[in-house]
DNA sequence: CACTCTACCTGTGCGC
DNA sequence: TGCGCACAGGTAGAGT
Protein backbone atom coordinates (compact mmCIF):
# COMPACT_ATOMS: atom_id res chain seq x y z
CA UNK A 1 0.00 0.00 0.00
CA UNK A 2 1.58 2.82 -1.29
CA UNK A 3 2.81 5.90 1.52
CA UNK A 4 4.71 8.74 1.69
CA UNK A 5 8.12 6.10 1.29
CA UNK A 6 6.66 4.31 -1.87
CA UNK A 7 5.22 7.40 -3.72
CA UNK A 8 8.44 8.89 -2.72
CA UNK A 9 9.97 6.17 -4.55
CA UNK A 10 7.82 6.22 -7.97
CA UNK A 11 8.83 10.11 -7.89
CA UNK A 12 12.64 9.35 -7.60
CA UNK A 13 12.08 6.35 -10.09
CA UNK A 14 10.56 8.11 -12.78
CA UNK A 15 12.14 11.60 -12.40
CA UNK A 16 15.59 10.40 -11.73
CA UNK A 17 15.69 6.88 -13.58
CA UNK A 18 16.98 6.26 -17.04
CA UNK A 19 15.22 6.70 -19.14
CA UNK A 20 13.80 9.92 -17.32
CA UNK A 21 10.29 10.79 -17.88
CA UNK A 22 11.79 14.63 -18.07
CA UNK A 23 11.29 16.21 -21.14
CA UNK A 24 9.01 13.45 -22.69
CA UNK A 25 6.20 14.30 -24.59
CA UNK A 26 2.55 12.91 -24.29
CA UNK A 27 1.41 11.74 -28.11
CA UNK A 28 -1.62 10.21 -27.47
CA UNK A 29 -3.97 9.07 -24.40
CA UNK A 30 -5.16 5.96 -23.74
CA UNK A 31 -8.38 6.56 -20.97
CA UNK A 32 -8.80 2.99 -20.93
CA UNK A 33 -11.30 3.34 -17.66
CA UNK A 34 -12.55 6.89 -17.51
CA UNK A 35 -13.64 6.30 -13.47
CA UNK A 36 -10.16 6.86 -13.27
CA UNK A 37 -10.40 10.47 -13.63
CA UNK A 38 -11.56 12.15 -10.11
CA UNK A 39 -14.60 13.95 -9.95
CA UNK A 40 -12.74 16.71 -8.86
CA UNK A 41 -10.57 16.82 -11.57
CA UNK A 42 -11.52 20.46 -13.32
CA UNK A 43 -10.13 20.05 -16.80
CA UNK A 44 -9.18 16.69 -17.43
CA UNK A 45 -9.45 16.19 -21.55
CA UNK A 46 -7.50 14.04 -23.38
CA UNK A 47 -6.62 16.89 -25.99
CA UNK A 48 -5.57 19.04 -23.44
CA UNK A 49 -2.91 16.31 -22.42
CA UNK A 50 -1.96 15.62 -26.08
CA UNK A 51 1.28 17.18 -27.04
CA UNK A 52 1.96 18.09 -23.56
CA UNK A 53 5.51 18.00 -21.96
CA UNK A 54 6.38 16.66 -18.93
CA UNK A 55 8.33 19.63 -16.97
CA UNK A 56 8.85 18.26 -13.30
CA UNK A 57 8.10 15.50 -11.12
CA UNK A 58 7.35 15.57 -7.66
CA UNK A 59 5.19 15.02 -4.19
CA UNK A 60 3.16 16.23 -1.92
CA UNK A 61 1.73 13.88 1.17
CA UNK A 62 0.82 10.43 -1.09
CA UNK A 63 -0.02 12.84 -3.83
CA UNK A 64 2.28 12.64 -7.07
CA UNK A 65 2.56 15.65 -9.09
CA UNK A 66 3.71 16.03 -12.83
CA UNK A 67 4.00 19.28 -14.03
CA UNK A 68 3.42 19.47 -17.93
CA UNK A 69 3.79 22.30 -20.44
CA UNK A 70 1.61 22.39 -23.71
CA UNK A 71 2.72 23.38 -26.69
CA UNK A 72 1.12 26.72 -26.53
CA UNK A 73 3.07 27.23 -23.12
CA UNK A 74 0.24 26.56 -20.64
CA UNK A 75 1.49 24.81 -16.94
CA UNK A 76 -0.48 22.05 -15.93
CA UNK A 77 -0.38 19.75 -13.46
CA UNK A 78 -1.27 15.99 -13.73
CA UNK A 79 -2.17 14.82 -10.21
CA UNK A 80 -2.17 11.04 -9.40
CA UNK A 81 -3.04 9.31 -6.13
CA UNK A 82 -2.24 5.47 -5.93
CA UNK A 83 -4.30 5.32 -2.98
CA UNK A 84 -4.42 1.24 -2.00
CA UNK A 85 -3.29 -0.90 -5.25
CA UNK A 86 -2.24 1.60 -7.82
CA UNK A 87 1.11 1.23 -9.49
CA UNK A 88 2.65 3.93 -12.11
CA UNK A 89 5.60 2.98 -14.10
CA UNK A 90 7.47 3.08 -17.68
CA UNK A 91 7.02 0.51 -20.67
CA UNK A 92 7.67 -0.19 -23.92
CA UNK A 93 4.76 1.15 -25.86
CA UNK A 94 4.08 -2.40 -26.84
CA UNK A 95 2.88 -3.23 -23.41
CA UNK A 96 0.88 0.12 -22.41
CA UNK A 97 -2.15 -1.87 -21.88
CA UNK A 98 -2.45 -4.48 -19.39
CA UNK A 99 -5.75 -5.94 -17.39
CA UNK A 100 -5.59 -4.18 -14.46
CA UNK A 101 -4.25 -0.88 -17.09
CA UNK A 102 -6.83 2.30 -16.23
CA UNK A 103 -4.59 4.60 -18.04
CA UNK A 104 -2.09 4.86 -20.50
CA UNK A 105 0.13 7.67 -22.09
CA UNK A 106 1.97 6.94 -24.87
CA UNK A 107 4.67 9.21 -25.01
CA UNK A 108 7.06 9.77 -28.29
CA UNK A 109 10.03 7.96 -27.19
CA UNK A 110 8.91 4.35 -27.86
CA UNK A 111 7.63 4.23 -24.02
CA UNK A 112 4.47 4.38 -22.30
CA UNK A 113 3.46 5.83 -18.66
CA UNK A 114 1.27 3.03 -17.56
CA UNK A 115 -1.16 3.53 -14.47
CA UNK A 116 -2.49 0.28 -13.22
CA UNK A 117 -4.89 -0.61 -10.21
CA UNK A 118 -6.78 -3.52 -10.10
CA UNK A 119 -8.93 -2.30 -6.72
CA UNK A 120 -9.65 1.25 -9.16
CA UNK A 121 -9.16 3.17 -5.95
CA UNK A 122 -6.83 5.23 -7.36
CA UNK A 123 -7.40 8.80 -9.12
CA UNK A 124 -5.63 11.09 -11.41
CA UNK A 125 -6.34 15.00 -11.96
CA UNK A 126 -5.47 16.88 -14.48
CA UNK A 127 -5.34 20.73 -12.86
CA UNK A 128 -4.23 24.50 -13.48
CA UNK A 129 -3.03 24.63 -9.90
CA UNK A 130 -2.05 21.33 -7.70
CA UNK A 131 -3.37 23.16 -4.40
CA UNK A 132 -6.56 22.26 -5.58
CA UNK A 133 -5.80 18.72 -4.58
CA UNK A 134 -3.18 19.81 -1.99
CA UNK A 135 -4.96 22.36 -0.59
CA UNK A 136 -6.53 20.94 2.30
CA UNK A 137 -3.54 19.27 3.20
CA UNK A 138 -1.32 19.64 6.19
CA UNK A 139 2.60 20.07 5.98
CA UNK A 140 4.19 16.80 4.65
CA UNK A 141 5.12 14.63 7.26
CA UNK A 142 9.00 13.98 6.26
CA UNK A 143 9.48 17.81 6.45
CA UNK A 144 7.33 19.14 9.44
CA UNK A 145 9.36 20.52 12.31
CA UNK A 146 8.20 19.88 15.54
CA UNK A 147 7.43 23.01 17.09
CA UNK A 148 4.44 22.86 14.04
CA UNK A 149 3.94 19.31 14.91
CA UNK A 150 3.42 19.80 18.37
CA UNK A 151 1.48 23.08 17.75
CA UNK A 152 -0.66 20.93 15.95
CA UNK A 153 -0.98 17.94 18.01
CA UNK A 154 -2.73 19.32 21.29
CA UNK A 155 -5.05 21.66 19.13
CA UNK A 156 -7.17 18.11 18.70
CA UNK A 157 -8.74 16.07 21.13
CA UNK A 158 -8.57 13.41 19.20
CA UNK A 159 -6.98 9.60 19.59
CA UNK A 160 -3.36 9.92 18.35
CA UNK A 161 -3.49 6.85 15.64
CA UNK A 162 -6.53 8.46 13.44
CA UNK A 163 -4.99 12.03 13.61
CA UNK A 164 -1.95 10.85 12.01
CA UNK A 165 -3.78 9.01 9.46
CA UNK A 166 -5.82 12.38 8.78
CA UNK A 167 -4.19 14.08 5.73
CA UNK A 168 -5.15 17.62 7.24
CA UNK A 169 -3.21 17.17 10.29
CA UNK A 170 -0.27 15.76 8.49
CA UNK A 171 0.50 14.37 4.83
CA UNK A 172 1.80 11.03 3.33
CA UNK A 173 1.20 8.58 6.94
CA UNK A 174 -0.79 5.53 5.97
CA UNK A 175 -2.07 2.71 8.04
CA UNK A 176 1.43 0.98 7.86
CA UNK A 177 3.35 3.70 9.16
CA UNK A 178 1.35 4.99 11.88
CA UNK A 179 1.50 1.91 13.25
CA UNK A 180 5.26 1.76 13.14
CA UNK A 181 5.62 5.30 14.18
CA UNK A 182 3.48 4.67 17.53
CA UNK A 183 5.55 1.63 18.12
CA UNK A 184 8.74 3.54 17.63
CA UNK A 185 7.73 6.30 19.71
CA UNK A 186 6.40 3.87 22.44
CA UNK A 187 2.94 4.98 22.44
CA UNK A 188 -0.13 3.89 22.82
CA UNK A 189 -2.48 4.08 19.50
CA UNK A 190 -5.89 5.21 21.63
CA UNK A 191 -3.94 7.96 23.10
CA UNK A 192 -5.22 11.37 22.97
CA UNK A 193 -3.66 13.58 21.22
CA UNK A 194 -3.89 16.69 23.54
CA UNK A 195 -3.13 14.59 26.15
CA UNK A 196 0.07 13.41 25.35
CA UNK A 197 3.10 14.10 27.46
CA UNK A 198 5.85 16.57 26.01
CA UNK A 199 8.27 14.21 26.15
CA UNK A 200 5.73 11.38 24.14
CA UNK A 201 5.52 14.13 21.62
CA UNK A 202 8.75 14.51 20.84
CA UNK A 203 9.34 11.11 20.30
CA UNK A 204 6.49 10.76 18.17
CA UNK A 205 8.10 13.59 16.12
CA UNK A 206 11.33 11.95 16.12
CA UNK A 207 9.60 8.28 15.48
CA UNK A 208 8.00 9.81 12.41
CA UNK A 209 10.93 11.42 11.08
CA UNK A 210 13.09 8.42 11.68
CA UNK A 211 10.67 5.75 10.49
CA UNK A 212 9.59 7.62 7.38
CA UNK A 213 13.41 8.54 5.65
CA UNK A 214 14.87 5.03 6.46
CA UNK A 215 11.72 3.87 4.70
CA UNK A 216 12.28 6.14 1.65
CA UNK A 217 15.77 4.94 2.06
CA UNK A 218 15.45 1.22 1.51
CA UNK A 219 12.61 2.43 -1.40
CA UNK A 220 9.29 1.28 0.52
CA UNK A 221 7.97 -1.46 2.99
CA UNK A 222 8.44 -5.29 2.29
CA UNK A 223 5.65 -6.88 4.27
CA UNK A 224 5.64 -10.32 4.12
CA UNK A 225 3.93 -11.84 1.63
CA UNK A 226 1.75 -9.13 1.01
CA UNK A 227 3.27 -5.50 -0.20
CA UNK A 228 6.53 -5.17 -1.38
CA UNK A 229 7.67 -2.19 -3.00
CA UNK A 230 11.26 -1.72 -1.39
CA UNK A 231 13.16 -3.57 1.52
CA UNK A 232 11.78 -1.46 5.27
CA UNK A 233 11.23 -4.24 7.73
CA UNK A 234 7.98 -3.63 9.44
CA UNK A 235 8.35 -4.24 12.97
CA UNK A 236 4.44 -4.19 14.23
CA UNK A 237 1.85 -4.19 11.01
CA UNK A 238 0.90 -7.19 10.07
CA UNK A 239 2.77 -8.96 12.86
CA UNK A 240 -0.23 -9.51 14.69
CA UNK A 241 0.75 -12.64 17.40
CA UNK A 242 4.41 -12.07 16.37
CA UNK A 243 6.77 -11.82 18.85
CA UNK A 244 7.24 -8.05 19.56
CA UNK A 245 11.22 -7.54 18.59
CA UNK A 246 11.84 -5.50 21.60
CA UNK A 247 10.14 -7.47 24.77
CA UNK A 248 8.97 -10.61 23.04
CA UNK A 249 5.28 -10.08 23.86
CA UNK A 250 2.86 -11.18 21.26
CA UNK A 251 1.91 -8.15 18.67
CA UNK A 252 -1.96 -6.84 19.37
CA UNK A 253 -4.05 -6.07 16.38
CA UNK A 254 -7.24 -4.20 17.47
CA UNK A 255 -9.52 -1.80 15.41
CA UNK A 256 -8.92 2.06 16.04
CA UNK A 257 -10.70 4.79 14.00
CA UNK A 258 -12.46 1.16 11.68
CA UNK A 259 -8.68 0.65 10.79
CA UNK A 260 -7.04 -2.24 11.40
CA UNK A 261 -4.04 -1.17 14.13
CA UNK A 262 -1.35 -3.50 15.38
CA UNK A 263 0.93 -2.58 18.45
CA UNK A 264 3.02 -4.00 21.57
CA UNK A 265 0.65 -3.92 24.57
CA UNK A 266 4.33 -3.87 27.11
CA UNK A 267 6.24 -1.56 24.59
CA UNK A 268 3.65 0.94 24.02
CA UNK A 269 2.01 1.84 27.18
CA UNK A 270 -0.22 4.83 27.98
CA UNK A 271 1.61 7.62 27.57
CA UNK A 272 -0.92 10.31 28.86
CA UNK A 273 -0.51 13.20 31.37
CA UNK A 274 -3.08 11.86 33.40
CA UNK A 275 -2.36 9.96 36.24
CA UNK A 276 -5.02 7.31 35.36
C1' DC B 1 -17.15 23.05 14.22
C1' DA B 2 -15.18 18.72 15.45
C1' DC B 3 -15.24 14.37 14.86
C1' DT B 4 -17.06 9.65 13.09
C1' DC B 5 -18.86 6.58 9.72
C1' DT B 6 -19.82 4.66 5.08
C1' DA B 7 -19.22 3.89 0.09
C1' DC B 8 -16.16 2.92 -3.18
C1' DC B 9 -13.47 -1.69 -5.27
C1' DT B 10 -11.62 -6.50 -6.08
C1' DG B 11 -7.92 -9.99 -5.04
C1' DT B 12 -6.81 -12.88 -1.33
C1' DG B 13 -7.40 -16.22 2.06
C1' DC B 14 -10.11 -18.46 5.23
C1' DG B 15 -13.85 -21.70 6.85
C1' DC B 16 -17.20 -25.00 5.72
C1' DT C 1 -12.15 -29.55 -4.26
C1' DG C 2 -15.00 -25.74 -4.55
C1' DC C 3 -17.80 -22.20 -2.99
C1' DG C 4 -18.97 -18.03 -0.55
C1' DC C 5 -17.82 -14.51 2.32
C1' DA C 6 -15.15 -11.36 5.22
C1' DC C 7 -11.36 -8.52 4.91
C1' DA C 8 -7.89 -5.03 3.50
C1' DG C 9 -7.53 0.35 3.22
C1' DG C 10 -7.39 6.26 1.62
C1' DT C 11 -10.42 9.53 0.77
C1' DA C 12 -14.80 12.12 -0.29
C1' DG C 13 -18.80 13.12 1.40
C1' DA C 14 -22.54 12.23 4.44
C1' DG C 15 -23.87 11.80 9.16
C1' DT C 16 -23.82 12.83 14.23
Amino acid sequence: MPELPEVESVVRSLRDGCPSLIGARVRSVNLVWPGVVSSTSDCFDEELLEGCRFASIGRVGKFLLFGLKNSRGRSLCLAVHLRMTGRLFLVPEREAVERHTRLALMLDDGLALRFDDPRKFGRVWLIDDPSAVTGGMGPDALAVGFEEFASRLTRYRRQIKPLLLDQSFVAGIGNIYADESLYRAGIHPCTISADLAPDAVRRLHAAIATVLSEAVEAQGANIDGVFKAGSFVVSVYGREGASCRICGTAISKIRVGQRGTHFCGHCQNNCSTSTT
